[in-house]
DNA sequence: AATATTATGTGTATAATATACACAGAATAA
DNA sequence: TTATTCTGTGTATATTATACACATAATATT
């Protein structure tokens, strides 16, 4: 069976481009910090409508020529002047009037980052840019506090399953400083030789031989087993 | 401070389309099913280009007016006829070239699905739609073969987790058959006791008093707990 | 109809893992 | 110098996971 060209390319148009729907596509992150013995999430006060003045999660547009991964790291860089920063998908949402005046359809990440490193600084439409502590989110701008219940869901399910600090820890820290980290991201308390134990088999940290001055006990520094195979 | 009613319309237009980069979002769906002892994947054999011939996860247009779930539903209901299909979201893609022609945004879904009960039936662009085993997914078109392998991942995950076997059985159904699904899915042998008591004591089952005829040694059949409040 | 075959259904012993728990030593604070 | 507070360590117990064998029921075979 012959088909002309123009129907050959009129099917390969229709194809790609069948009844052509296309949508505003954003990126939104939850950062979280570990900070004052707490985990803190970074959120930023947006200054224009809609949800003028309400909290919100970082994010932006998804750009023309980026993939959302590289589009949220933008947003990173420019809140906090950081690149490499360890981040998860969390979950694309896409109901259709979550952005009460046009569809936007966004996609969630987390991220982990040294709040102490790296001071934030408030951006384009943003008048604010604070750490708030998980336990005490308030209302956020359109359905992010739903996005942000969910970051740290698979936050907690990502630190159970692997071990997922990356950038929350100091690069030498001691096992204290961990085991304070993942109560906080836990939120449950942990027993302090079931943890060494546990953690230390897992034979993923080095003992630095230093020791943490300034504090009673004396105790070891451990940093991150840079290769496996060694 | 006060602004004119034009600058305000303007910085609303801005805030709410801020360069405006709207992007096609496609829905692409992993169908498992049971069949034959094996765990099975849907796929469907396009017949336009561009990747003519290949054979591809079924999936569509995100629709204007529609969810990402829901387009997923309609996808289902057009293969399947169905509707009430267990879904789960895998992932979403963005590479900027992951589509040869324009850039096309799609989130992964896995359905879970009875075959036996759900003839399939070839679509719009579509020339066939087989099942496979899931141990023998030949190459697919677009970034495909990844979405498959990380649908699959997800549903070995969410089946340790929780006990997610939705439509992937009939109705009433012996351990046998549970045990046989399990293993299918999580592709291991599970020893026949260890599996019935850990199943058994999750207490999600209820004993139906029926009997499997056509088998040897009778066994009893079981269905899934309606209300666990009872 | 009798017998062989194949699948079901059941419990226990052992190994592996998770949990609970107390005291001596080191650095800081008083 | 002494008190305080944190670190560092091992063991006993409970819980959970794993390995494993035989009697019974239904079908298949002769």
């Amino acid at each position: 069976m012959k088909v002309s060209k123009e129907k050959q390319l009129d099917t390969l148009i229709t194809t790609v481009n069948p009844s052509s729907y296309e949508c505003t596509i954003t990126v939104d992150c939850a950062i979280f910090g570990f900070q004052d013995n707490e985990l803190k999430i970074l959120l930023v006060k947006r200054s224009v409508e809609p949800f003028k003045d309400y909290w919100m999660l970082p994010g932006g547009m998804m750009d023309e020529g980026l993939t959302m991964e590289e589009s949220v790291r933008k947003v990173l860089y420019g809140l906090t002047g950081i690149h490499d920063v360890h981040q998860e998908q969390v979950k694309c949402y896409s109901d259709v009037s979550r952005h009460p005046i046009k569809r936007v359809v966004t996609v969630c990440f987390y991220a982990l980052v040294k709040p102490e490193n790296h001071p934030v600084i408030a951006k384009n439409y943003v008048s604010d840019v604070v750490w708030h502590s998980v336990n005490e989110i308030p209302q956020l701008g359109f359905d992010h506090n739903i996005l942000a219940v969910d970051a740290l869901a698979k936050l907690r399910q990502n630190l159970k399953e692997n071990l997922i600090f990356g950038e929350l820890l100091p690069e030498k820290f001691t096992l204290k400083e961990l085991q304070d980290l993942y109560e906080s991201i836990l939120d449950e308390t942990l027993d302090r030789r079931n943890f060494r134990k546990k953690i230390l088999q897992m034979d993923l940290l080095v003992p630095t031989k230093e020791k943490k001055v300034g504090v009673k006990g004396g105790p070891e520094l451990y940093s991150i087993k840079i290769n496996n195979t060694t």
